[in-house]
DNA sequence: TAGATTGTTAATCGATTAACAATC
DNA sequence: TAGATTGTTAATCGATTAACAATC
């Protein structure tokens, strides 16, 4: 996704980082190498030991770094101490997706409630709850909700971020294939599969074509 | 998504601009200026400019493109001509969200067949059909299908990804949290979620400190 | 000690932006 | 002609990589 999203993308693998290593520990390990992260994660070791010394991490040289500790710092560093409450609005295929999905809980990112127009889907009993659209300024007031997450159609998309952004919400994943304007303290973010598949087509024709030309030498 | 992807940005700008054209068509205009190409997709006049001279994509001095043939010339170079056809490998949630999906067929892009594991899940006679993991291989060769989505649980991404590719596979859109090891004329592309929101929470959380730090001046 | 690994400084690379020339 | 816009060359900026020093 490369992409099309924030800058600094040594935020991003240091949330890889920490992946990784979550999985090492599970595999029982104490210590690792950068070696160890940069495979895991796909990079070279000078650029884990690059990012690590951005943030002022060290490890014992010889001896690879520890790992307990590391997911540590690095969570702290996430800001992954407490877990983060986001809002969803739209509560279609997509959005249904995203409530059922556990890879978020595990992360710490709690979707604590869904906002969708079309009455029928309101239910206020369900983990999480969907409620009515226009309870929406209120919900993130009173919970001082930070995030949201717009997965509407395209044509709604701007109309509820700016929903979002006078209640005070700072960070928005957009998965309408739009351009959100938003305001100055806010950082919007996209996902966009559609874009991310028209790249992979583009690819995937350019190396048939270059393989064609070369006369089918790799 | 940021990030983590192919690189070449300037090709998910076509893209973009492609989008933004086709908007600008149903609008009724004829023609566009590098301006309205940059505000629509967020980016300056002179980036849009540079990216189409990079692909030999020229204007008129003074007058602007013709929306026409601006769109022609980019589906051309984004290889849209014929509708791309793709397999997904997993009805789970978001599976399904992506067979459901609208915005994909817009595109040009077709999901012609998903596989599962689960049997509850066949359905040969839906659109897609949903077929047995065992006839992944078969159907790939069969059908000459060079790009696979994966929408499977984390544990399973890389057997799965392994499959495609030995029958032919060449582009994988990957939505399982986790590095897939690939070979060297398969491009893998990932989209994860989680990532985006970790990296959404670690920049609001950077925004609010350094607002605090400086006394609240913005 | 020698070897393996970390951590940093400098060089390279690629993408964006600035400056400006061309021209309708 | 003057003004607006395109298109290109050069400068800048940031990220990655190479080289190497430090040290356990």
């Amino acid at each position: 996704m490369n992409n099309q999203n924030l800058g600094k993308p040594y935020i991003i693998r240091l949330s890889e980082y920490k992946n990784a290593l979550v999985r090492f520990k599970t595999l029982g390990f104490v210590k690792v190498f950068s070696d160890n992260l940069a495979d895991s994660v796909g990079v070279t070791s000078v650029q884990v030991r690059k990012d690590f010394s951005l943030f002022g991490i060290s490890g014992n040289r010889r001896g690879g770094y520890l790992v307990e500790e590391l997911i540590e710092k690095l969570n702290d560093i996430l800001g992954k101490n407490e877990t983060q409450k986001v809002i969803l609005v739209g509560a279609g295929h997509l959005g249904t997706a995203l409530m059922k999905y556990k890879g978020l809980e595990k992360e710490g990112i709690k979707i604590v409630a869904c906002f969708d127009i079309d009455p029928s889907k309101i239910n206020k009993k369900a983990d999480p709850p969907i409620l009515p659209f226009e309870e929406l300024i209120e919900f993130i007031r009173k919970n001082g909700i930070k995030i949201g997450i717009i997965s509407v159609p395209e044509n709604a998309a701007q109309e509820v971020a700016e929903k979002m952004m006078s209640a005070g919400v700072k960070g928005i994943l957009n998965f309408a294939p739009i351009k959100l304007r938003g305001i100055e303290d806010c950082i919007i973010s996209y996902v966009n599969i559609e874009l991310e598949l028209e790249n992979l087509v583009y690819f995937v024709n350019a190396m048939q074509k270059s393989k064609k030309n070369k006369g089918g030498s790799k």
